[in-house]
DNA sequence: CCATTATATAAGTGATTGCTTATTTAATCA
DNA sequence: TGATTAAATAAGCAATCACTTATATAATGG
């Protein structure tokens, strides 16, 4: 891994919102329109985010029908590493659960 | 730690030349005056680099005399975790060694 | 004291960042 | 088929970034 590699993995990871995203990632695979509820955002703001992580090869994602579900990307020589970072951080308030309590659609349908 | 703690770690180690300034303290402990010979850079884009570092908590600074000694901070919790993120990297090529050996003014006097 | 040396700070600049709104693409379903 | 829905893309914008040059601060040594 040279210089270059490990500066876009680490900008990557570098942000308030992409490390809640990869937090969410962490307990379950999730789609953009989940993600935009969890975190409050617009969806272009969602995607733009998920972009750069699938740039830096931190997520993967799985197209289904209308959905792309995005999940970890657990080939990564990082992969151990990010998952150590994340267990540093507080669990996010909110989540799915919590939103569906409110009666917020979360789940795609 | 929290979200804004992590993120501004992080941010301080997603660049190229501190990642090459973490990598060389990772070996020893060095001074601005070196650096400047060490990355080619400038003495006030090295100090402002330095500056980054040491907000993030990531380096501490001795002052002795005119120099300023810089140091990994071992103290740090995600030092571990610095130091195997350095392991990655390549050794740079040019080290106080090589300086030396060209003649370059690279210790402090 | 004054010149030198090491470092810090300030101000300015072009590039990049994270968002916004608007639009486009693509899949589903009535 | 046409309306709806999920996601991507485009363009624009304020904030931040990594540098630059110029200047200030501070310690050393003649």
């Amino acid at each position: 891994m040279n210089y270059t590699e490990m500066e876009s993995y680490l900008k990557a990871i570098s942000d308030h919102n992409r490390m809640l995203i990869l937090k969410y990632l962490s307990k379950e695979s999730l789609c953009i329109c989940e993600f935009t509820e969890l975190l409050d955002m617009t969806q272009p703001a969602v995607s733009q985010h998920m972009r750069k992580l699938k740039t830096a090869e931190l997520v993967t994602e799985e197209k289904r029908g209308r959905w792309t579900i995005w999940s970890l990307n657990v080939r990564h020589v990082l992969y151990p590493m990010l998952i150590h970072l994340l267990s540093l951080l507080p669990e996010p308030e909110v989540t799915v659960e919590s939103l569906m309590a409110e009666g917020k659609k979360v789940v795609c349908e």
